[in-house]
DNA sequence: GGCCAGGGGATTA
DNA sequence: TAATCCCATGGC
């Protein structure tokens, strides 16, 4: 990295694991790094996160961020990195909450208990899910990359290699679908450069004080962005705007709610209304939790994944569910 | 409200 | 080689 860099530390860090937070699909421009820390792009600043657990083999551990954000006072920054990873939150009363009574959250939990929910840009999220849409995670993110690479401003360079911020409003706001055509985004070109046009003609009140409108008002403004559907709009709300209550459905969640939860795999309304019940105000909380659990179930447990997808139509509580 | 195209690449059959 | 799937939405 060119430049002088900064380093955060915070000590005594508890439910958190690098691999639960980077991988869980809530961002896209984090990555592994060989030493097991991730490298990314936040608000315009390269960084490179690490974890080291105590020695004492108490709960909790150091985290380590390097960055070459330098425009900001230690405590602004501070507070920047304690936001940004959401580290007042008491995510070990939230699991203990969510798994009582809850045998599936339970198991969730033991797979992903080191999940924590970024507080991110909600521009760079905006833009993000709408390109998630119908597409998986190493797509997305190499999407993304490229949309960076093409369309964003270079802040650096690591390793003789360039580092792109996301790109902002007003640039892709001025730009024609066939602009983003080496970005390879497929149909999702037409939705980015309409929403950003959206974005700079109204989105002001939404990009500086949106999270403080009533949720409604929100879901009712994101809702009018071209190519922004329920889905997109809850991952917006809860990656980037603090609304933890809301439970965004996708298919990963709904085949979750579906075969361990019982419930029917198209009955969106009731599954929304089972996390309410259950899940309360953790709702997005205990959404990353099962979906990351049902894609880790998948990838390394096939054959127990399989015993899932036959016990489709099966009424079951969780309880019956083998290990 | 149901259906299907949109774009493209990875994985599976 | 063909079919299927992917953190959906828009439009008919």
């Amino acid at each position: 990295m060119s430049g002088d860099l900064t380093k955060q530390v915070f000590e005594n860090v508890r439910d958190f694991d690098l691999d639960d937070i980077f991988d869980c699909g809530q961002c896209f421009r984090w990555n592994k790094q060989p030493d097991g820390s991730y490298s990314g792009v936040v608000e315009g600043s390269f960084a490179n996160i690490s974890f080291l657990p105590s020695e004492n083999g108490e709960a909790g551990g150091r985290v380590t961020i390097w960055s070459n954000r330098l425009a900001e006072s230690p405590s602004l920054r501070e507070k920047f990195w304690r936001n940004y990873l959401d580290l007042d939150r008491d995510y070990d009363a939230i699991k203990r909450l969510l798994s009582t009574e809850d045998a599936v959250m339970g198991r969730a939990i033991k797979t992903c208990g080191g999940i924590r929910i970024l507080n991110q840009n909600k521009w760079e999220t905006l833009i993000s899910f709408l390109i998630s849409q119908n597409n998986n995670i190493p797509r997305i993110k190499a999407c993304i990359e490229r949309l960076c690479v093409e369309q964003g401003r270079r802040i650096g360079r690591l390793r003789g290699k360039p580092i792109y911020a996301f790109p902002s409003v007003d640039r892709l706001s001025v730009l024609r679908e066939e602009h983003l055509a080496d970005c390879r985004l497929g149909y999702r070109a037409k939705y980015i450069v309409e929403t950003a046009r959206r974005i700079a003609y109204d989105g002001g009140a939404f990009l500086s004080t949106g999270e403080q409108m009533p949720i409604e008002k929100i879901e009712e403004y994101l809702l009018s962005l071209s190519g922004v559907g329920p889905k997109v709009a809850n991952c917006v709300m809860l990656f980037s705007m603090k609304k933890s209550e809301v439970f965004p459905l996708d298919v990963w969640v709904r085949r979750v709610m579906n075969r361990l939860y019982g419930m029917g795999e198209e009955n969106v309304s009731a599954m929304k209304d089972c996390a309410k019940r259950n899940f309360g105000s953790y709702g997005g909380i205990a959404q990353q939790y099962l979906f990351h659990y049902i894609r880790t179930v998948a990838r390394d447990n096939p054959a127990l994944y399989e015993r899932l997808r036959l016990e489709e139509s099966d009424e079951t509580d969780g309880a019956a569910v083998p290990e």
